[in-house]
RNA sequence: GUGGAUAUAGCUUAGUUGGUUAAAGCGCCAGUUUGUGGCACUGGAGACCGUCGGUUCGAAUCCGACUUUCCACCCCA
């Protein structure tokens, strides 16, 4: 087979038997979400450019190196989303929806846009789950938004292959501080420091902190701490942070060198890094600068975003953690062309009573047919050959046990089969 | 963006120093049972060996470019 082109670079399918997975990943998310009160909101694949540049930040990797940015015939410059949180903040802000009252609370699932190199749990087109809330600034909000994505991770089963990892990078006064002392305390061993290190002295300090290079590290350890340049608020919020999630049960690591690569982030940032895959499964914090920075008032505000690809990388890994699922409950197998038109009638019947069933299409024998309805796990057959046709009754068979059940194929066929099927006990199986 | 691997039926792979019709298992289709699935047996369909070009009498096999996937960086979810 020669196809005329492929999947573009970092995309992929998602077929059927892998797509009902992340759908039903994508319910628990959602259902998590608004049990915490949040609801969904979908927003645009492209925006203006601009949206990016001012709030994930213009020396950033992201916005320098990762966008698909492009003109349109208009002439407008518009990207696709490389990130969930600057549209939804656009959003929130051209509806008008802080006139609702405050928190505003938010989710949704989408696809994210960024060019990079490949690699497992690494696409161009990037499946996220997020939340961003609104208009909270108590430490109270950060502490729920957390324990809805660790209680995520334990209905999937995945808590225990991600922990959580915690730190406070301030709000611009006292990172302003902290950033000064970590640039005097690199500078002085700036010779010692590997090459991208070096780069990063300008650009971002902080990203020092958790270079893997052996020596880097050793420099690292002696480094300025960032919960030591915190100002009074700052601390205090951190504090109660870290304290309510205690109180919950949360275990978490506080990790001074935890960064994030966007730059609208203040004060608490977190991680669900992984051990086992070498990556985060997902990550957030708050962003207290980031509406007024759009151009709303100043509005506190946090969210998280979930790495849907990677989670599903660690979930297909799992036994069991998909239940496997018929795909009809009945099959009726007609012989011969009366017999067809009778299992369509009926088979059409049965949907409109909201059954799950179905019937041979493919003029296929019998035995192909049980095949099939084996194979699509279906609980229940019937076969309807001339016999059936003649005396309007056919046999029920529950696949599992083999037995059967006479059922009417007349005009009260519906209730015989909803009958029989309730009360599977009653009539013998 | 840097460095290194990889590519053979739908899937997982074999293919020895280049040599006729490229092999196996699973899956798919059919039969063994004129009308009852799972098991077993038999048969069948399915691959221009990632693409293009080069070396050669001859290339899945050697060389080059491109593409893909993967790994380590960078960075991130």
């Amino acid at each position: 087979m020669e196809l005329i082109t492929k999947a573009p670079k970092g995309t992929r399918d998602l077929l059927p038997g892998e797509s009902e997975k992340w759908t039903a990943v994508e319910n628990v998310m959602a259902d998590e979400a608004e049990l915490n009160g949040f609801a969904e909101i979908r927003t645009p694949v492209f925006e203006h450019t601009e949206l990016f540049l001012r709030s994930v930040g213009e020396t950033t990797d992201v916005v320098e190196k990762q966008m698909y940015t492009f003109e349109d015939k208009g002439g407008r410059s518009v990207t696709l989303r490389p990130e969930g949180t600057a549209g939804v903040v656009r959003a929130m802000l051209e509806g008008g929806l802080f006139n609702g009252g405050y928190p505003q609370k938010y989710y949704y699932k989408t696809t994210c846009y960024r060019y990079e190199k490949p690699q497992a749990g690494r696409m161009r087109e990037l499946h996220q789950f997020g939340v961003e809330m609104f208009g909270a600034a108590e430490p109270a909000a950060d502490a729920q938004v957390v324990a809805m994505a660790v209680s995520i991770f334990e209905r999937l089963g995945l808590w225990g292959d991600v922990s959580l990892s915690l730190n406070s990078i301030g709000c611009p006064a006292c990172r302003a501080e902290y950033h000064k002392a970590l640039r005097a305390y690199f500078s002085a061993r700036r010779d010692e420091l590997c090459e991208t290190c070096r780069e990063r002295l300008d650009r971002n300090p902080m990203r020092i902190l958790d270079c893997k290079s052996p020596v880097c590290g050793e420099i690292a350890k002696g480094a300025p701490k960032i919960t030591d340049y915190l100002c009074a608020d700052c601390a205090a919020h951190f504090e109660k942070v870290k304290s309510l999630l205690t109180a919950a049960g949360i275990p978490f690591a506080v990790d001074p060198g935890l960064v994030r690569g966007l730059d609208y982030y203040t004060r608490t940032v977190f991680e669900f890094p992984s051990a086992k895959y070498g990556y985060a499964l997902g990550g957030g914090g708050r962003y207290d600068g980031l509406v007024e920075e759009i151009g709303g008032k100043p509005t506190p505000a946090l969210g998280f975003g979930l790495g849907f690809d990677r989670i599903m990388l660690a979930m297909l890994e799992k036994k069991d953690a998909f239940p496997e699922e018929g795909r009809a409950e009945v099959y009726l197998a007609p012989l011969g062309e009366a017999a067809a038109e009778k299992a369509f009638l009926l088979v059409n019947a049965l949907h409109r009573a909201g059954v799950a069933a179905d019937t041979d299409l493919c003029a296929r024998g019998l035995k192909a047919q049980m095949k099939y309805a084996d194979k699509i796990g279906a609980k229940y057959t019937v076969v309807l050959g001339e016999d059936e046709l003649a005396k309007g009754k056919a046999q029920l068979k529950e696949m599992k046990t083999g037995k059967t059940k006479p059922i009417s194929l007349g005009d009260d066929f519906i209730d015989a089969y909803l009958t029989a099927v309730t009360s599977a006990e009653d009539i013998g199986f």
